[in-house]
This record gives structure tokens, sequence and C-alpha cells, in this order.
DNA sequence: CTTTCTGCAAAAGGTTTGCAGTTAG
DNA sequence: CTAACTGCAAACCTTTTGCAGAAAG
């Protein structure tokens, strides 16, 4: 499954970026990678606690402090929870659409609604560098 | 000023929708309007106290709450506070602009821009209902 | 080996709840 | 007068900090 793939790809970012690769870091990214929602630092907690894998909470904020800084993770900010970054770099600013019923989320990245937004900025006197964008609807599954 | 007249129409909006006109909300719509910047409750809390109206910070999470429900006030997820909403209603989503440095903010709405948002995310399949915009930057006065 | 990282204990902050008393309409 | 609102006390949940021990490279 590709979901392998993905946390090797983010701990070779760490390792690149001269981050240890430990055990806690590994398992806060296995579990955003498992989550189909966004989770809080509490709900990881409960997660890794079922597979008998416990991590102290501090623990937790900080690794997830460390891979929103890398972004290799995100805050949503709608649902105050974190997700593992699934796009690529330099394809524009990171956005959500997040289905209200399910909580299903997906991200994705525009360069022409980034430009088409700075621009709108731009006539309000800003220079905007990072576009903060999340979209609350109904899912296609959610759909009836 | 200004000021005085939005703050009677905010109260307007409240009677109409038969809420009571009250001391606490007068005084948490009137220091959303003095603020410049986004305020959580506990600065509302002091910017009312050094006028000598104290008020309990319960109250004003529950006015707050009142505003934000009736789009008279905004939480900015950005900066964690609220501001006094500045725009009328039926011109699409309300977006925030705010400058990093100064905390400054500019609200505003374009339909064009929410109707290309909606398409995409139909693209995902998803039916938006919100859109959710902070753009952070810096504002005119904060650029060197 | 040495620097980085984790766990623990504790504090600090923010938010919510239930209830009794007050107030707007 | 009566329903709606506020204040208070307390609980609750989230996030942060400092430090001592553990682990990665």
């Amino acid at each position: 499954m590709g979901t392998m793939v993905q946390i090797q790809e983010a701990l070779e970012v760490l390792r690149s970026k001269g981050y240890k690769v430990t055990e806690p870091r590994r398992r806060v990214l296995k579990a955003l990678a498992e989550a189909e929602q966004p989770v809080s630092p509490y709900e990881i907690q409960e997660m890794l606690g079922r597979k008998g894998e416990y991590l102290n909470h501090v623990t937790i904020y900080r690794v997830l402090d460390l891979l929103c800084d890398l972004n290799l993770a995100h805050k949503v900010l709608l649902r105050g929870g974190f997700v593992k970054c699934t796009l690529g770099k330099g394809e524009g600013c990171h956005r959500f659409v997040v289905c209200r019923e399910c909580g299903t989320l997906k991200e994705y990245a525009d360069k022409a609604l980034c430009a088409e937004e700075s621009e709108m900025a731009r006539d309000l006197g800003f220079r905007t560098e990072q576009h903060f964008s999340e979209f609350s609807g109904v899912c296609s599954k959610c759909q009836g």
C-alpha cells in the first residue's frame, strides 16, 4: 500500500534535514496516515494506545509541531485537528475540502487560485505570503 | 463616527431576532469595534477593565458565541481572536487578510472567487457550503 | 560519545457547565 | 411578570515548560 511509501518519504525528509528518526515520530506519522479525518493530539494518543503503543501527550505535541514546520502535516483550522500532508512541493498553497458529515478531507493546490487571491489582497494593500483556505461542504458519499 | 452607527445596527439585529439588548452585549460590541486587531475573550475583558466596565469572562464567551452565530462577529482562526464583522449580507463568503507584523486585518468578500472555489471542490466530488479563507501577509504600512 | 529527543510532573491557559440571582421587555 | 441573561464557582480540557534520563547517529 502507498501508506508505507508515504511514511518512508516523510522519514527521509526528517533525515535529510538532520532530524533523528525515532519511534515516536514513526508512530505519529503512521497514526496520521491511518486516520481518515483530522485528529487531535489526544486522539492520536488514543489511537496508539489501542495498539499498545503509548506515547506521552507532550511528545505528540512536539512531533506534530515539527511535522507541521516541515510541511509533512497540517493543522486543519476548521476542525482543530491534524492531517498528514498528501501533496508534493511547489504546487502553491495547500487547501482543504472537509466534509461536514463524515469529516473526510481532501487536500489540493491550485496556482491559479493562489495568484487570484494574491491579487485580491494586493488591491487591499497587502503582500500575501500564505493562503489558508478550507472549504466546508458535503462529500460525494454523504450526498443524498 | 461610523463606529456608533455600526453598533446600533448590530443591536438592531439582536432586537429583530428576539434577543435582548443588554449592557454586556453593548460593551463587547463596543470593545470589538475599538480593537484594531483580533482580540481574545480575555483581552476584551482587559480592555473593558481599563474603562471600569468589568464583565465576567464566561459572559464574554457567551456574547461572542451569539455574535458569531448572527454573523455580527467572526473568529479569526489564524490568530485565535475575534473581530467585529464589517460586511453586509449576501456578498459571498467572508474572508480575511491579516498582517503578520501588526495584526491589522481587512475583511472582504468576492462572489467570483467563491464560485471558482466551489467549482474546484466540485471536481473533487464535494458540494461546498462555506469557504473559510484567511490570508497571511504584510500590510502596506509594514512593508519596507 | 554527544547532541537530540522523550517522559514526567507540574503549571499555565483557555473553555465549558450548572445553578442562583438579576434584568430586559 | 416571565423568559432570557449574567455572575460565580468549579470543573474540564488543551497546551506549555523545565528538567533528568534515554536513544539516535
